[in-house]
DNA sequence: ACTTTTACTGACCATTTAGTCAAACCATTT
DNA sequence: AAATGGTTTGACTAAATGGTCAGTAAAAGT
């Protein structure tokens, strides 16, 4: 996979910093030349179009955070260990633009997914796994779709909208921080406790 | 606040609907105009500049999402009773594109977040509204900055990316839309109960 | 030594797009 | 019916932008 040159992967990350800022519209082809340190038509002479540079940024980020969401080894760690280990690197993730990239793409076109559809596995490992322990006995029953779902919202929608939530509360920069900071483990906690006690 | 023309109206409406879904940079003048069903030299005779248009609509969305979440009336009305239709409220705003629209373009110019500083109420109602009732003793103690960003990313979330989960969780359309439909009830009774037994 | 291939670029082209403007249109007033 | 003033538009311009191409330089192959 890494086969790549330095050029090629001075143009990717380039691209990947643009496109994330910028979305594939307010993208420029000069800006991510400029940002590779070559010129623009070096640009095109590696990846033909703009269509096509695109295209591969997106794929790749998409994958990584479908890899990230769908991935749940299933080695002998206990659940709870497990789960603190997903919710710190799925905020790590979040750090990126990545998620804001991919959801606004989306939105400008929906057909951007109907390759991922083919590509994608069934069901998400994580919501099949603790239906496992729960149907063994070893968990109180819950909702597992539910959640799924107030797991991925509880981490990523806090890092979206990050700035209008500071606003909202009125929280200086540093309490602000503090409170980031303390953040996952109080979701992570949560969800824990949910899932103990069950939760239909 | 409503003395406008008929073509005004018409040109905000689709300027924000153009806007919602292209971005910034991905909106045409040409289009909007197409949408309004006017010349293009109409919309600049009304509206000087795409700088101008866009503010006018960025603007009033980020007030209707500022609004939505700071109102939170001090009448007699119970607060189960007030939470549950704040949800329900929420959702139907959601169901627009607005708030992709708004976190997309702060992710490409935070600036636009500057102007609103100054005009924003310096703490959400919502929060202070809660911390009063659980000093005068009728509710558990919760952090109540926790229970507002969980509220509003429970709410938020599903639905900005409603199609990957669709997709990672592989259900049906119908399945989906059903469980999307009972969702906001999930949501408040979760947070009625995480309020009644007080959650640090 | 020579040819070929690969990496790279400045200069250029074609198209798109925001914005302008003079003229046309139309309702109201005089 | 002529003048007035607000509204609307086709035709245009200037700038931005994705993309091309001929040519250079250097490395690799023979």
């Amino acid at each position: 996979m890494s086969n790549l040159t330095e050029t090629e992967k001075k143009i990717l990350d380039a691209a990947k910093k643009v496109f994330e800022t910028q979305g594939y519209s307010g993208a420029r082809m000069q800006q991510i030349a400029d940002e590779a340190e070559i010129s623009k038509a070096s640009l095109h002479y590696y990846f033909r179009s703009k269509e096509n540079l695109f295209e591969r940024i997106f794929d790749e980020t998409m994958s990584d955070f479908m890899n990230l969401v769908s991935t749940w080894n299933d080695d002998s760690e206990h659940w709870e260990i497990k789960l603190r280990h997903f919710i710190i690197e799925f905020f790590d993730f979040l750090k990126t633009k990545s998620l804001l990239f991919i959801l606004g793409e989306i939105n400008r076109n929906p057909e951007l997914l109907l390759s991922r559809r083919k590509k994608s596995k069934p069901k998400a490992k994580f919501i099949s796994y603790f239906e496992n322990l729960q149907e063994a006995g070893k968990m109180k029953p819950s909702n597992m779709y539910v959640i799924y779902i107030f797991l991925h919202s509880l981490c990523a929608y806090p890092i979206l909208n990050a700035r209008i939530f500071q606003l909202s509360t009125g929280m200086n920069n540093h309490d602000f921080e503090v409170f980031m900071n303390n953040y996952p483990k109080t979701v992570a906690d949560l969800l824990i406790n949910a899932l103990k006690k069950g939760l239909k």
